[in-house]
DNA sequence: AAAAAATGCAACCAAGGGGTTGCATCAAAA
DNA sequence: TTTTGATGCAACCCCTTGGTTGCATTTTTT
């Protein structure tokens, strides 16, 4: 068999921490702005939001650590800016899912009809 | 303009429970399991699974209320069942995202060439 | 009717998460 | 060289979470 690998017990523990960051509206809504609004400071960010500057600088160290998000230092301000590849990564993930569970509709219709 | 709407912060309240029920690796195990396996009870998924039966009930009612799993009675057990739907869901909530970025970058790129 | 199996319910616990405030730093302007 | 703007750091708070254990309940099975 030559399919994509399934979804190992490494992978989930890979993937989780990748949800996980994505599971927080306000995070959400940062990663919605940086994706349409371009690269902004936290402090442009925070203005947006009805929580503290400080608050918004947590949610974008896990956006961070996620890899969803990066930030490079540029004078006295830090730059955030979106990071398209691990939304991929999360993409395929949801794919391995969807594709394992038409394997195991597949398998139970020919169980049927045999 | 007729594409999709985009990502407004109805849609993100949506959103956030759906991912933050994807972001933990027990929950992504028990989905894979009920993905490939087919409909099982709790005592037997617990058996998958380093940690009480308790704590995946837990972790199945969370799945449930974000409508990526769902139960039904049977006799003095409760058989769980993957719901692909809300995968779908988060699928395309993603999908969105890469698109906004993508007209982000394209709108850079116009801005670029004048 | 009694024993066994599968769940449900509740209390409890330690750790992590999201939020805040206050103050220190560091770079840029005046 | 002051002053101002943008961050960084740290302590603290409360609530949620993931996990546990113990016991009650409900169906089967014997």
């Amino acid at each position: 068999m030559s399919r994509a690998e399934a979804l190992s017990p490494a992978r989930l523990k890979d993937a989780a921490p990748l949800f996980a960051a994505l599971g927080d509206a306000t995070r959400l809504g940062l990663l919605v702005s940086l994706c349409s609004g371009g690269p902004v400071t936290v402090t442009h960010l925070s203005g947006q939001f009805a929580v503290s500057r400080q608050a918004i600088t947590k949610h974008l160290e896990v956006l961070s650590e996620a890899g969803l998000v990066k930030s490079t230092r540029e004078g006295r301000e830090r730059i955030w800016a979106f990071e398209p590849k691990r939304l991929d990564d999360a993409h395929a993930y949801l794919e391995r899912l969807s594709k394992q569970w038409d394997v195991a509709l597949g398998r139970l219709k020919a169980f049927v009809e045999t």
